[in-house]
RNA sequence: GCUGACGUAGCUCAAUUGGCAGAGCAGCUGAUUUGUAAUCAGCAGGUUGCGAGUUCGAUUCUCGCCGUCAGCUCCA
């Protein structure tokens, strides 16, 4: 007999092997039509699996969030299903659900095209009127073997199992696979999903193993969720910065410098905003420094690069030599070791903080780059604090407070998550020991909220990383803080102690942005190109009526310009609605109209992005007050963000 | 790097089976002097990514190169 405990703390005493679908009914005849499937001790299995140990028993309904992972894995089941009956030849990869659907890998001659994706889909639907049970099935090696002799992916698979895993097969009508499950009750379930998109994927992400097809797609309980998907997907094509970066004038791509941007006014004014905010907030407690941009292999050899990460690096042929023997640097940390390192230091010093937004090339493959978000050339908002181990603390929590108020600024919020050693590692267990705990302990004294990565540390130390959700709920890691205890030995860093003998300091590497090209592809994105005022490019655009005012609004915008303000004067002969149109498409947050009322009261007719006719008439001085207000608090105003514009 | 799709005017996109490369917007010129999201007319704009090949003839078919895009384990 198992013992079931359920969440009102009621107990269920069943003999072994009961299927779980008799507990479920056992409860009630209406949750037994709602279960999805059932959780046991934090393990989810399907209503037909028998139980074999008890514990938290809790059942799944559509309401419950795991349920949608089972309908996904499901629907992976279905479009194999399909494919197989349109390609009997197909084989049969892998069919995960994922965080947004689900995908399922084929091996096939030759590559889908849309049609046959159309086909797919239109077969699946037929599977699903058909409504085949899920059925699960425990075998034995030779009976798997047996029954998948003809698929040499899922050969593999079941030889990759470990001898005491159990190995069972689903079947759904026509179509059998090895599967773990679990799944839900029938294909007619899946009532609500869609294919996305086709790729190829190597088997088991090996680039040396076969080229796999993988089909995309998504799935849903209701309709209107997966409505709201596919408009999400529509509006973050709507929002790509690689699009908007075009139609906004921020900058540009070409082949003569693939995965490098090349920066118009606008967009330069912009990153010259960013990259000046930061330095404001660093002028105090941090020293900005610059250093070289091409070493030779010295550097990289101290480092460890030149062995490990020479691919990534552009090299430079050396004349003398003919050798390639120095490259453009890919990161700044060696280069920052130097500095520190040519001269002596006193405890006094610490924690010393060198930042920098030196230019950084890496040799990334064509096939990786994508508009500013991977890119070949970029600069990091990067830091290297120099610290005594008894400083470790309070450094974190101002590093932490540091970068937050970096997010919080453009209404981004971050996630926390704290990382710890990695199987592959330099360093003694005593080091990954006191290093952890030295980092855990600053991050639990900040009280904020984090979630632990084990194992995801950085080969020299572990790291606290910041995921950033956008507008659209998508999640990007920009900062990190990474305790580095390796890399002061590499260098011999040393500082003279209160007791007048050398110490080694140890490391923190920080970055806030991450790449300011990337992290201004999240903000463009973000506020879909309608940017807070201090941050965009043209804060306010002055249009005169007619052309006899021009001079007096050319006198206007010359004065929000004395006064700091990115202004310009649209004096065209077009038409006022057409001035207008173009202004609120480039996403402008003020636009000033100057008729001959205005001229004569000295005011101007000021209309707000995204606010259609509503204007306000307000005196030249007030506004240029209160643009500077904007500018001053970074107000988040009517920006993309907070419009949803 | 690998797989697939794509590359036509500054931008967005057309061009039957291979048969003179087009449109809208932007630009320029002129007229219009405008009160809150496109005034009208005219003009100009191209080595169809680059280079070979097949053909009487190539934007179209073939090959190579360059670039862009979707992806390349979230493990049965």
């Amino acid at each position: 007999m198992i013992v079931l405990t359920l969440p009102d703390g009621a107990r269920r005493e069943v003999p072994v092997g009961t299927p779980a679908r008799d507990v479920v009914a056992s409860i009630g005849e209406r949750l037994l039509k709602a279960a999805i499937a059932v959780v046991v001790e934090g393990e989810t299995v399907d209503l037909g699996t028998p139980l074999r140990r008890g514990g938290a028993f809790r059942v799944l309904t559509e309401k419950d969030p795991e349920s949608l992972a089972v309908l996904r894995h499901s629907g992976a089941h279905i479009l194999a299903t399909a494919v197989r009956r349109l390609r009997p030849d197909a084989q049969i990869g892998f069919g995960p659900a994922i965080d947004d659907g689900f995908y399922y890998d084929f091996g096939v001659e030759k590559p889908f095209t849309p049609e046959d994706v159309e086909a797919f889909e239109a077969e699946m639907r037929k599977v699903v009127a058909e409504k085949y049970p899920f059925v699960r099935e425990e075998i034995d090696r030779v009976e798997a073997n047996r029954r998948f002799s003809d698929d040499p992916l899922k050969l593999e698979r079941i030889a990759d199992l470990g001898a005491d895993e159990v190995i069972s097969t689903y079947t759904d009508g026509p179509f059998i696979d090895l599967c773990r499950g679990p799944h839900v009750p029938d294909t007619g379930y899946l009532k609500h999903f869609k294919l996305l998109h086709t790729a190829g994927a190597y088997w088991r992400g090996d680039e040396r193993r076969p080229m796999l097809q993988r089909i995309y797609a998504t799935a849903f309980w209701k309709k209107e969720d997966l409505e709201q998907h596919l408009f999400r997907l529509e509006e973050a094509k709507r929002r790509d910065h690689r699009v908007l970066g075009k139609t906004l004038d921020l900058f540009m791509f070409s082949q003569v410098s693939p995965g490098s941007a090349f920066w118009t006014e606008r967009g330069t004014t912009m990153y010259n905003t960013l990259v000046d905010f930061v330095r404001d907030r660093q002028r105090e407690a941090f020293q900005e420094i610059r250093t070289p941009l091409i070493y030779n292999k010295m550097l990289w050899e101290q480092s460890g690069h030149w062995g490990k990460y020479r691919e990534n690096m552009f090299l430079i042929h050396n004349k003398e030599t003919e050798e390639l023997d120095s490259s453009l640097k890919p990161m700044n940390c060696p280069s920052h070791y130097v500095l520190y390192g040519a001269k002596k230091h006193s405890y006094r010093e610490l924690p010393l903080r060198y930042v920098t937004f030196d230019v950084l090339h890496r040799n990334e493959l064509t096939g990786a780059l994508s508009g500013l978000t991977r890119v070949r050339q970029f600069s990091q908002d990067d830091c290297h604090v120099f610290l005594m181990e008894s400083q470790i603390d309070e450094e974190v929590r101002f590093l932490m407070d540091f970068i937050l108020g970096h997010y919080a600024t453009f209404g981004l919020e971050a996630r926390i998550k704290f990382a710890t050693r990695p199987e592959v590692r330099i360093g003694s267990d005593e080091m990954w020991d006191r290093a952890e705990r030295a980092l855990e302990s600053a991050l639990k004294a900040t009280g904020k909220p984090y979630e632990l990565k084990p194992g995801d540390g950085a080969f020299y130390g572990p790291k606290i990383d910041f995921d950033v959700q956008d507008s659209l709920g998508r999640a990007w890691q920009l900062g990190t803080i990474q305790l580095d205890y390796a890399a002061p030995e590499r260098f011999d860093l040393q500082y003279v102690g209160e007791d007048n003998t050398t110490h080694r300091p140890v490391v923190i590497h920080r970055a806030v942005s991450g790449s300011i090209e990337r992290f201004m592809a999240i903000l463009i994105e973000h506020f879909a190109g309608a940017f807070p005022v201090w941050l965009a490019p043209e804060q306010v655009r002055v249009l005169p009526i007619s052309d006899d005012l021009a001079p007096v609004a050319a006198e206007v915008t010359a004065k929000m310009k004395a006064a700091g303000i990115r202004a310009h004067m649209d004096a065209r002969s077009d038409t006022l609605n057409y001035r207008i149109r173009e202004g609120e498409m480039m996403k402008v947050p003020y636009m000033a109209v100057i008729g001959k009322r205005e001229a004569e009261a000295g005011t101007l007719a000021v209309r707000e992005r995204g606010q259609g006719k509503k204007q306000e008439v307000v005196g030249v001085d007030a506004f240029i007050a209160r643009v500077l207000e904007d500018v001053r608090s970074r107000s988040l105003g009517n920006s993309g963000a907070a419009t949803g514009a």
